[in-house]
DNA sequence: AGAGCCGGTA
């Protein structure tokens, strides 16, 4: 929609050589204040007008140049095709007759002006970045770009200039157009000219040319501004060169550059990416104490810094001081936060951010979703992971593969296999994702675990029908597998191909080795040594010398080695699979001294408690040969106490933990119960208590004097 | 004419 002074006859004579001066692109100009200054102080009558499409095109023609006519068309067109626009001004209250309908009085200071306005700029602003599209598409020739910027007549404005640069994407012929600029107008600011320019190399990621850019302007003694170095600060981050981005920030002073917000924002990223938390943060800290504005975004940006450092408390921290400032936390704060309490395996407080964000009126986008699977998720939350699941299904938000496996993995490691079932084929359905290397792997570990052979096997077929070659993770599953159905021979057959593919054996690896040999019988068992002793000589050594002829001193010292040589993660998983397999072959005294060595060097703590009404039998985490093993300890000491005369306290408790271990509707606390009872223990399951086995003063006594020590763990 | 919230797993 255009407007346009109405016809001159309509104006005093003053104001008819101001009239005569306006030229369309100053039409566009205008500025409310401006035009009502005009209005007030040059006619009485001064109107604005809609001309109809045929009168715009034939009124303005005389005064236009080519390009000018393409943008009037194209407004006309707009008008043309939406006609309603016209009813709905002040002056078409649709009584109106045929004839002032295309004359429709427009007050200039009303917002129905400053919507003209808008969409007149719009169209042109529409116009300039077609050419800037062709720019992009021309030959990268002078001639070519030139010939295109013809368009835009002898005289270009800068501010078109400005406009058509801004909006272009290949820096090849960026460059030529920015000469042509140069070469056609006298650019008042021509620092403009270069930072648009900087920005088309930016958007192709090419750091290096604009570097020699900058350094070009900089030759010509163009005074770079704040937004110079903030564009090229910023492409240095998006091209992963933070130490540039560091060195232009720092060049800033000896060009008479202050950093201000925007800067320092941008520093703030770029530091943080870059790995440089402490800068990051004492630029946070300036900005603190210098009381500069800290946006939204710079928030966002400090608390993912904080998040992906692990200083959880310090993301806490960025939130709590919003708070005390004033600052409205927005939705994506909310998701940051959520993000950060996800990856500190916090997932009460991801709960709690998600409860308080709702009451607040936020309602979750994917992003808190995917934030929220995350936490859940890895935290094992599996209702609540479950939950955002069917939540996110019921709002036909999709999940992407990442998000799919996060929740195969937490399914195959709490036993869900009809969820994961489920959400595999859920997953096939989905037309945005399908299943990677972690999703068969997820599927493959939750049938092993089972000890689903045949379920396992197909999955695996699966995998490399889709492509994908076994890596150690999958060869893991399959080992335990194999080891779970009993079938050593395809333990071994899988160990082999596992050398065969140049994988090297990692500590997680030969734990499961040893956890077959804890279900193995004795008489296979020589195998399973052989595939242990090369996949980890000290290891092999150890459990050749545990079930050799060696005395328990030496078992001592060299298991000791070995646990300072494996990682902290998988000590304890060794120590009970040791412990395990002395206990299978009856060698109880061996399993005393690894449980010994295990409470030494801290793999076990505090399995044994004291206070003055009870004392207490902690197996939380033991495996059931080692629980057996601290009992078996456990009732020799309290022997020993009897002995010297100590009086028992009057309750006496084990605590087997809540029993809800991942691949067993028992767990330990159903396994123990019946040893117990084997033992004829007085030990009865608390009723409110769960996972605890409580007996009297007078019950153990009785209890411990009838039982002679050594055929307890034989049971 | 400037920053950038968009997520990445055993």
């Amino acid at each position: 929609m255009a407007f346009h002074l109405s016809s001159p006859s309509n104006l005093c004579h003053d104001c008819q050589p101001l009239c005569n001066s306006i030229s369309p692109s100053h039409i566009l100009q205008l500025t409310p204040s401006l035009f009502s200054w005009r209005a007030r102080n040059f006619c009485h009558s001064l109107n604005l007008t809609f001309l109809s499409p045929s009168q715009t095109r034939n009124s303005l023609s005389s005064h236009i140049r080519p390009l000018q006519v393409s943008l009037h068309d194209s407004v006309a067109q707009e008008s043309q095709a939406n006609p309603s626009t016209m009813q709905e001004s002040p002056a078409s209250d649709g009584k109106t007759n045929s004839s002032s309908k295309s004359y429709i009085w427009v007050n200039p200071t009303s917002p129905r002006a400053s919507q003209l306005r808008q969409k007149s700029y719009d169209a042109r602003y529409k116009y300039l970045t077609k050419v800037s599209q062709s720019l992009d598409l021309c030959n990268p020739t002078e001639e070519d770009v030139f010939q295109v910027l013809s368009g835009l007549g002898e005289n270009p404005l800068e501010q078109d200039a400005v406009i058509v640069l801004n909006n272009m994407e290949n820096p090849d012929n960026a460059l030529l157009a920015l000469k042509y600029f140069q070469l056609k107008l006298k650019p008042k600011r021509e620092v403009i000219l270069y930072n648009v320019t900087l920005k088309v190399f930016r958007k192709s990621r090419n750091f290096n040319r604009a570097e020699v850019l900058l350094e070009e302007m900089l030759k010509k003694g163009i005074k770079p501004d704040n937004v110079t170095f903030s564009t090229i600060i910023s492409c240095a981050r998006i091209c992963s060169l933070p130490n540039k981005a560091v060195e232009w920030f720092e060049k800033m002073p000896q060009f008479g550059c202050n950093p201000d917000d925007v800067t320092y924002a941008a520093m703030i990223d770029a530091y943080g990416r870059a790995g440089n938390i402490d800068m990051a943060l004492s630029l946070y800290d300036r900005a603190r104490t210098e009381k500069w504005r800290i946006d939204l975004v710079t928030f966002s940006t400090l608390i993912r810094i904080y998040g992906m450092s692990g200083n959880f408390d310090g993301a806490l921290n960025v939130y709590e001081e919003m708070k005390a400032l004033g600052v409205k936390p927005n939705l994506v704060i909310y998701n940051t936060l959520l993000d950060a309490m996800g990856r500190a395996k916090r997932p009460w407080q991801a709960k709690s951010l998600y409860k308080e964000m709702t009451t607040k009126g936020y309602s979750p986008n994917w992003t808190t979703y995917a934030a929220l699977l995350r936490a859940y998720g890895r935290a094992r939350y599996a209702e609540d992971a479950l939950n955002v699941y069917r939540e996110m299904k019921e709002k036909g938000l999709e999940l992407n593969v990442v998000l799919y496996n996060t929740l195969l993995a937490m399914c195959a490691d709490l036993g869900y296999t009809d969820e994961a079932v489920q959400i595999f084929e859920d997953l096939k359905r989905s037309q945005t994702c399908e299943p990677d290397s972690w999703t068969f792997s997820s599927l493959i570990t939750i049938y092993s675990c089972c000890g689903k052979v045949s379920e396992a096997e197909g999955m695996l077929n699966k995998m490399l029908e889709a492509g994908f070659e076994p890596n150690i993770y999958v060869l893991t599953s399959l080992i335990q597998c194999y080891g779970k159905a009993n079938r050593t021979d395809d333990v071994v057959r899988t160990f082999d191909r596992l050398l065969e593919m140049g994988i090297t054996p990692d500590d997680r690896f030969c734990g499961c080795l040893l956890n077959v040999m804890t279900q193995t019988p004795k008489e296979e068992l020589g195998k399973l040594i052989g595939c242990i002793e090369r996949a980890n000589s000290k290891l092999g050594f150890v459990v050749k010398q545990m079930l050799g002829e060696e005395n328990g001193e030496v078992l001592r010292k060299d298991a000791t080695e070995l646990f300072s040589n494996i990682s902290m993660d998988v000590r304890k998983a060794y120590c009970n699979c040791l412990i395990d397999i002395c206990v299978n072959l009856n060698l109880l005294e061996r399993a005393c001294v690894l449980l010994d060595l295990g409470m030494s060097l801290e793999i076990y703590t505090d399995i044994q408690s004291k206070s003055p009404t009870q004392w207490s039998l902690h197996l939380k985490s033991l495996s059931l040969g080692a629980a057996l093993t601290a009992l078996h300890v456990w009732m020799s000491d309290l022997r020993k106490a009897q002995e010297n005369g100590e009086e028992l306290p009057p309750l006496l408790g084990i605590n087997t933990g809540h029993g809800k271990h991942k691949y067993s509707d028992k767990g330990l606390a159903g396994v123990f119960a019946s040893h117990l009872k084997e033992l004829n223990a007085p030990f009865h399951e608390a009723p409110d208590k769960a996972g605890w086995f409580l007996t009297t003063k007078v019950a153990a006594k009785s209890w411990l004097e009838s039982r002679s020590s050594p055929d307890i763990v034989a049971a």
